[in-house]
DNA sequence: AAAAAATACCGTCAAAACACCTTTTTATTA
DNA sequence: TAATAAAAAGGTGTTTTGACGGTATTTTTT
């Protein structure tokens, strides 16, 4: 019998009945081995400390003490070698855009099929990332709307396509001048854009320009 | 012999022999039909109002006169039922990300197998996006990357409490000679902690500053 | 206690930003 | 095609910003 090199996998949730569960699950692939198991992610980070470095967490994000989107945000930093599979209860767009900001590779639901999580394991560590149908619609979905807000300003207040351009430009360390070069105008027009902006927004300096077009989404910071 | 209700898709592609190809291509799968081609954004925006609104667009993303943004942008604005099959020579993140942002509901490269097709024109249709696993990979890459900067450059450029509390009235209208007054400092002492900033941070603009403090959360537009 | 380093402060000046008001050019449409 | 609206460009003056080259005071280090 040949010794298999499994992956190493720790195992963070507040409940203990599924946690053990998992845990059991887990063991019972070939493949991977449940280390360690901890309550929330303040207990993870101590645990981590006085144990082999796992290969991949296994992280709940509803935790008492400090919570999965937390922990994974501390994992990427301090060990970002380490692949994180978020687990929720959950399957609501921010939830996910969240944990995958945080670092997340993949995310699966508690109630998904053993098999699922099979194929989540094996996904995240021979691809590096396990990405479902529940995943893609999200976060295509999610970036998708990136552009409406643009839209949806220009209606409020009813910005043209230049105007958007320039808000843009507004909000990079560009001068006026070096504004009007790059959209072949003369300086004077972009002062009249200014002056317009000033007067639709209810604002009078360019940083309120920023502020503004950053809060509307014409610019993503 | 029952009539069978085809999907009818518009071709966008400045290469024409390429298109023929599709166009045949597409009319052999049973349930699609192409209805018609246009050579760039431009001219599909004058067909499209000659011809019946097609259920799917494939859209080149490389475009003389106008590119497949500009015109995934436009049609989702003013036919927003209308879906979106981005297709390009190239993989990057970049134009990927771009291209889902504008409205694409899919993403394939220009030499994928004809049945790759098949499966991305399936799955837009049925399940309202496709998803492989190159556009996976960078759409979670790509919001992986979105929570890095933050981290990072917190600890490279450590602010102290003062610099943070200007910063945060920098990002306001206010001159700073009245951030001056409400910091109880000389205005000179202003221009002090502005100038380190800019040093620090290698800016040189009080927008470049704005544009710094929103990207790192010090203050939360 | 001397040296070093932050911290707060100062003057000048040119460039950029802002205000206000006018004129030309380009589109629209009646 | 004349009337009109809208976009672009111009003139002039004030205020704010940013660059540069400094000094006095406090705090930290040695």
């Amino acid at each position: 019998m040949k010794p298999i090199e499994k992956t190493n996998v720790a195992l963070v949730d507040d409940h203990v009945l599924l946690r053990n569960g998992l845990a059991g699950l887990i063991s019972s692939f070939d493949e991977y081995h449940a280390i360690f198991e901890a309550d929330n992610g303040r207990d993870f980070i101590d645990k981590i400390k006085t144990n082999p470095v796992p290969d991949l967490v296994l992280l709940d994000i509803n935790m008492p003490e400090m919570d999965g989107y937390a922990t994974a945000q501390w994992l990427k930093q301090t060990y970002p070698l380490v692949r994180i599979l978020a687990l929720s209860m959950y399957d609501n767009e921010t939830s996910i855009i969240r944990m995958f900001k945080a670092g997340a590779r993949g995310y699966i639901l508690k109630d998904s099929e053993p098999r699922e999580l099979k194929k989540a394991l094996d996904s995240i560590m021979s691809k590096g990332f396990y990405n479902s149908d529940l995943v893609s619609s999200k976060l295509i979905h999610s970036i998708n709307k990136l552009d409406d807000k643009e839209s949806e300003v220009k209606q409020l207040v009813d910005l043209n396509d230049r105007e958007i351009q320039f808000l843009k430009l507004a909000c990079t360390e560009m001068t006026y001048k070096e504004i009007a070069e790059k959209m072949f105008l003369s300086p004077r027009t972009i002062d009249g854009y200014r002056d317009e902006l000033f007067e639709k927004l209810g604002i009078s300096t360019r940083v309120g320009l920023v502020m503004f077009a950053v809060r509307n989404g014409i610019v993503i910071p």
